[in-house]
DNA sequence: TTCTTTCGTTCGGTATTACCGCACAGCATG
DNA sequence: CATGCTGTGCGGTAATACCGAACGAAAGAA
């Protein structure tokens, strides 16, 4: 076997298929999978299957629900993930700025810091009453099919906007997805000018997005805030209204962030 | 080697040395761990710790903070503990439950669920501009140092709680903190005429709270809603009104779960 | 009922592998 | 310059995680 490419040669393997299993029962339904269900996702002979979700199981990470046993995801994850969030730094800085722009605005608030040119959701709050929409934190989405991925890609240099839509591929999410670069970059143009991004049934149908990027004190993008709703709720002097709130509070996290907002014309 | 105490024979080893690896990281400093510490803390050799943190890395569940490298838990844990923590059934229940009373109150509202008569906080809603309390999620805490735990306890017949003193010790965490049996026992009774269990200081020094335990279908606890607050923000008719503001909130989760309380006299 | 299938669990044996020791490179600091 | 840290690579070997087979139990079919 000379198979050098899946993983470097300093990869625990063990560990690996470990976290491959944990996203396989992240992305399955609810209720939890079977351990068969675990050896045939994984490839793997049922004992090692089983090997691998007990020492899971010690640790906290999965939880076996009855009957079955189905496995789920357990509280040990709850807690890591609640400690990582609450450490990364833009979380606790714009906790407040969400809080009162949900209330202000009744639709779901997020913000989205920066991963290579990819919003990457770090925390959310939704409106008390409002839909609820399933989006999920610290996965790397599409910049081109978010309101807050064009915001930051809005901040960047076209040349980069290019390298990274090569990168991605603009796949097409909806029937209005921009799946081409010239169609990016005239829209990117557009919001620039604006101060805010808008994501038109581009990622869901029937879900509208505005947006607008903040600044750390380097001048370069750090991340952006977005807010969420349904298209039907928001006629244009609505988004309009938005848009000016959503910039406002953008503005306000570059400040917490002793930040400078980079000239518009990148 | 004839150990066989400390891991069972399914365990596989590099996958719990893995979580112990993350579990260091999640209590270490936020600024993180460099490669060094790691293979101290973990015993193992600075190579093996390198393939270990490699891995982590690879998958997002670490990531490399400059300068240093330090090692933090990374966006995969953020990703993994939201999912984990939206499956959790009472998570949603509650949620509007928490928003309401924490607006009401203007203090940091919890829900725990039951683990073996153990809290297990699972969410927790900060009032904008309270005091903000860094409790974790996910964690089985002691349950006679917490309102929540006496509230759990305060459902359990009087033998069941003196197993589970038995169990921790009761160890002090304050000045305040109750470690005889005896005195759990006529705490909690008190608490069960009151309908509200009540933690003045027993667990960190000027901090107060009130809670309330809901029930399952079947009768059994599962479990409780607390309001925490700093003490000298807390007058007696304060106290008293919270009590009742907790225990509404609390038969109010009990009625959404389809469940009818426990007669309080165990 | 009884047969059949499928589930989770357990146990050796062996091929795989993850670890230790050592050596080297990049930075700081003295 | 020397000296103390980092993190990074590479063999060799002891440790190990995996496979295959088999068992008891439970669920479904005849």
């Amino acid at each position: 076997m000379t198979d050098e490419d899946p993983v470097s040669r300093y990869t625990v393997r063990s560990v690996a298929k470990a976290f491959r299993l944990l996203s396989m029962v992240a992305e399955a339904p609810a209720e939890g999978v079977t351990l068969s269900e675990v050896s045939q996702h994984m490839g793997m002979s049922k004992s090692a299957a089983y090997g691998l979700v007990r020492t899971l199981l010690d640790a906290d990470y999965l939880y076996a629900r009855e009957p079955g046993p189905r496995y789920c995801l357990g509280t040990a994850l709850v807690w890591l993930g609640d400690i990582a969030s609450r450490r990364l730094p833009l979380r606790d800085i714009t906790a407040p700025i969400l809080a009162r722009l949900s209330q202000q605005t009744g639709l779901t608030i997020r913000v989205a810091r920066v991963d290579d040119g990819h919003p990457v959701f770090i925390n959310r709050v939704d409106a008390v009453g409002a839909v609820r929409f399933h989006t999920p934190l610290g996965v790397r989405e599409l910049p081109h099919t978010s309101a807050a991925g064009k915001a930051i890609l809005a901040a960047l240099p076209d040349a980069e906007i290019e390298r990274i839509a090569a990168d991605c591929g603009l796949p097409r999410r909806t029937r209005k997805t921009i799946t081409e670069v010239p169609a990016l970059l005239a829209d990117i143009t557009v919001a620039r000018r604006r101060g805010y991004a808008i994501d038109d049934e581009e990622d869901f149908e029937g879900v509208f997005c505005v947006a607008a990027a903040f600044f750390d004190h380097d001048g370069d993008c750090a991340g952006a805030l977005s807010a969420t709703g349904i298209k039907v709720d928001l006629p244009a002097w609505r988004i309009e209204e938005l848009g000016r709130m959503v910039r406002a509070g953008a503005d306000e996290v570059t400040g917490l962030l002793g930040g400078r907002p980079r000239d518009r014309e990148v």
